[in-house]
DNA sequence: CCTACAGTTGCATAGTTCTTGAAATGAAGA
DNA sequence: TCTTCATTTCAAGAACTATGCAACTGTAGG
């Protein structure tokens, strides 16, 4: 059943800070120390993200010796990603 | 910010009986009461889940009558909906 | 004005999900 | 093998979200 899939996906992505995630691996490849770093946040927390957004077939990882690399899963991700911050951009939420 | 617009609309597309209003509403504008026959769903629910897609900017509505008519909010969200469901179904999700 | 119909809103409860820190795993080098 | 570094997993409490039903609003027609 794709909306299931679909709303999972949706789901994991619709975390602020996962959400910010996905937006930095936008940019390429990075390791989990690295977005550590790059966000501030405890490393069990960032981990904990990646791999729900693994699970959900958002990202992919790689093991290179004691590092492990996450990226985007696939272009349809990336461009998803674009859609959807452009889309916030350029149109305002309601909050009458 | 960006993020925090981008996060709600996913978070709001994320459930799936929201995203199933989006699906069906991506064939056209209906009705409430039309989408209460289409899902099945109590109309209190229907409203409801309307309600959030609206004050997330994903739909729009427009009275016609006694009837609200729903929509979606823009090519921008037909098209993200498109590409969601079809990564969906070309990926899956891993399970382990 | 009164009734019926189309939708919405409010509230309580149950179920999810986020966060946090400690403990566990796994790979690499001395 | 022992240690260390990088990352993951576990468990528990807090915060959020969905759902169900009842009550309410607003609109058309008689």
């Amino acid at each position: 059943m794709a909306i299931a899939r679909a709303s999972g996906m949706l789901r994991a992505a619709g975390d602020p800070a996962r959400l910010r995630l996905l937006e930095v691996l936008s940019s390429g490849e990075r390791c989990v120390s690295d977005l550590v770093a790059v966000t501030g946040d405890p490393m069990p927390a960032v981990s904990q993200r990646l791999g729900r957004l693994r699970t959900e077939g958002l990202v992919v990882s790689r093991r290179d010796g004691k590092h492990i690399h996450y990226a985007l899963a696939d272009g349809h991700v990336a461009s998803l990603l674009l859609a959807v911050l452009d889309h916030a951009d350029h149109s305002a939420a309601r909050t009458p």
